[in-house]
DNA sequence: TTGTATGCGTTATCAG
DNA sequence: CTGATAACGCATACAA
């Protein structure tokens, strides 16, 4: 059993509330009875005991994290734990905690308000993947530190946080444009579906029109094989496009296995391009020219604004926070 | 603000205690009283403060899970996380929470202490990556329920809990000879580092002895780069081995390019497999064989053995976990 | 079966 | 500058 603050008071001489104030830095304490306090403190292993103190503090520095974590998401979407590492490393500097929570969309309405209403911690932080309208009417009737990490796809009055996609299309639009590239096709997934491709088709879009020039974007395709299958009938045309601008690695690696099956050689017959460094561009053959976005850092700032929301809850924050940063390679 | 069980007392013309008791489900309220009770709280929308709870009952239902958290890391391992899946996911169906701390092997000693001394958890699951003598040493002072994922490298009194690389090796090599081949060449890291070769090595040497024969390893690969230069200079040889068994895909990856490069077909010419099924055995061309390793499923018995302990800290569980699946693919 | 009273370890208020 | 004491919301031993 770890000391208490009575028995440094009994040790020092002092009552528990000066001990309490001193450990606690307080200005109506006199820095030698704080010094002398620390002291014993330390000599006698002290630890101030948390529950007992976020019971007395009304806060308890904890952050949740709710999210789909579903057996095998380590592997689907490094991505996520890429920003969990972000907002711990963050959190844990400040003093705070961050607590990981499996939550589905269809149950996150109920459990995010037993979870805000049993103040289970000071602040969430949810992934718009569990995001739904009626998820949305439970935060924003409290006022609750909250934070979405993800843009919601309906008009709201939370607080979110998000990749620049748009920002993302256009920095690769532009550089396929500037080293001369004309016809060039975007491979996604499911229109309806597939928004972040969506959103990076709006930003190639613009880049496009600002030289009253036009993309062909074929949808559907979400896999592997399918980007196999689409490659190859492409690559039978009569005029083949000189770029291919994959929406994932994935899908260029089946761009890559078809046009390695025709003979055709990256990038001198046809370009390749994708978004995500993960998980092989650096590995492909040819590597792979790509737009990689800094998870880690996103985690971070949205720790930060948390942090921020907690000891000011009344500022509403609605955010926008993107580093894409291009990563030039052999295919391209 | 939530109500409290004053509000639920006050509401229900009884006493907090009754309340109290009649949401514990303790025995000796009557079920008529329950009933009402906790139709109340249910009208009221009453959540237990989470806080004052944790503070009366001495225990806060959470576990952290303490590992070297560093930037990149959802990438480079996304087995840490898929444990971390794994524990949460049975922790959160047991009302339990999951923290996660970073914590530097340096560190630790020191800061695990203090966690265990601020009771800021009811147990704590620590990653072997930060373990040391040092730890160990604190972890064996305290009967705090504990369990290391990862089986330490030195003798100790610690619970742990692993996957059994001896096995995962034994799996492979049995597999391989029963499939007639013979001549086998082992690709790994630096033999100092890469324990977890070293000990699928040795599940394979036991697997080889049976049959009187010895397999060839090759340490220091430890990248793909690196094996894909071993790989040149094998393939050099005048008589070329069956296999190439790679302890990873990354290697397994460097080992294709070479093949190929060579002209030479997998697994007419030379077979090829590896262990870990992620990120792209899947995936590459031909697919491969490879020793899966189910890590979420580590992280569930992982979290059972934690919450065991909590619940009767004296029991010691010094215990061995394991399920290598062999998934066998066109590579051999 | 229900109620009263106390404790949990800390912080915070107010008096000295 | 320091100390006595209330308060935090709940659980629980003990009394009724």
């Amino acid at each position: 059993m770890s000391a208490t603050i009575y028995d440094l008071a009994k040790e020092a001489g002092v009552s528990i509330s000066t001990v309490s104030k001193a450990l606690n830095d307080s200005y109506s304490i006199s820095e030698k009875t704080k010094k002398r306090i620390r002291e014993i403190a330390d000599s006698m292993g002290y630890q101030p005991n948390a529950r007992a103190r976020s019971f007395a503090r009304k806060k308890n520095g904890i952050v949740i994290f709710a999210a789909n974590l579903s057996r095998g998401i380590g592997f689907e979407n490094p991505h996520l734990f890429e920003i969990v590492t972000g907002l711990d490393r963050y959190l844990d500097e400040r003093g705070y905690s961050l607590v990981l929570k499996h939550v589905t969309r269809e149950d996150a309405p109920v459990q995010i308000k037993e979870l805000m209403n049993s103040e289970e911690a000071d602040g969430i932080i949810l992934h718009a993947g569990i995001l739904s309208r009626q998820l949305a009417f439970v935060l924003g009737k409290e006022a609750y530190p909250h934070l979405v990490i993800g843009k919601p796809d309906f008009p709201n009055t939370l607080s979110w946080i998000d990749v620049s996609h748009e920002a993302a299309g256009q920095i690769a639009a532009d550089y396929l444009l500037d080293k001369g590239y004309r016809r060039i096709v975007f491979l996604m997934g499911d229109s309806n579906d597939d928004q972040i491709s969506l959103r990076r088709l709006d930003g190639i879009k613009i880049a496009f029109e600002e030289e009253e020039l036009s993309i062909e974007t074929i949808t559907g395709i979400c896999d592997y094989e399918k980007s196999r299958e689409i490659t190859e009938t492409i690559l039978e045309r009569k005029r083949i496009p000189e770029v291919i601008l994959c929406t994932n690695n994935y899908l260029a690696l089946g761009c890559i296995q078809s046009i390695r099956a025709k003979n055709l050689s990256i990038p001198k017959d046809i370009a390749l391009m994708t978004f995500d460094n993960y998980p092989f561009s650096m590995l492909a053959q040819p590597t792979l020219t790509a737009i990689e976005v800094d998870m880690y850092e996103m985690g971070n700032q949205a720790a930060r604004f948390i942090v921020q929301r907690i000891k000011k809850p009344n500022l509403q924050t609605q955010s926008f926070c993107t580093t894409p940063i291009l990563i030039e390679r052999e295919s391209t």
